[in-house]
DNA sequence: ATTATGACTCCCA
DNA sequence: GTGGGAGCCATAA
């Protein structure tokens, strides 16, 4: 995997993904990509570099998610829960709100999508 | 100054 | 459907 950067002004772009998040409602779920372009590119990024790491950045900034956001309305592009420590306790949080899964732990994004 | 590091996504065999 | 590579230069230690 090659090398990625932290965006710049990245505490900015933090905190935008953050009040994205922060209005995700219950039973929904956003992939990471989708959620940084709503959060859309530090001023003064071109396009082309943004869209190469913006799903990243937006992982980034979830893994210094502040508490008292609903974290784990966020998952891939592939409808699932993306793997760590905590992707247990995420899919009962999911389920808890009504959320799906199929029998290979993907969620219906036609279904549960927040666009926004 | 140098090095390791990350909640990803797309495209093509 | 699966698996592997590319994407490209900020921060912290």
């Amino acid at each position: 995997m090659p090398r990625y950067t932290t965006p710049p002004n990245q505490q900015a772009f933090h905190e935008s993904v953050w009040a994205l998040v922060a209005e995700i409602p219950a039973g929904k779920v956003i992939p990471y990509g989708r959620l940084a372009q709503l959060a859309g590119p530090p001023a003064g990024m071109d396009r082309r570099t943004f869209d190469a790491f913006a799903a990243r950045w937006a992982g980034g900034a979830m893994a210094n998610c502040p508490d008292g956001l609903p974290w784990w309305r966020v998952i891939n592009a592939q409808g699932k829960i993306s793997p760590r420590e905590s992707a247990g306790r995420q899919r009962e949080l999911l389920e808890a709100e009504g959320v799906e899964f199929d029998d290979r732990g993907r969620i219906d994004l036609e279904t549960h999508l927040w666009t926004g």
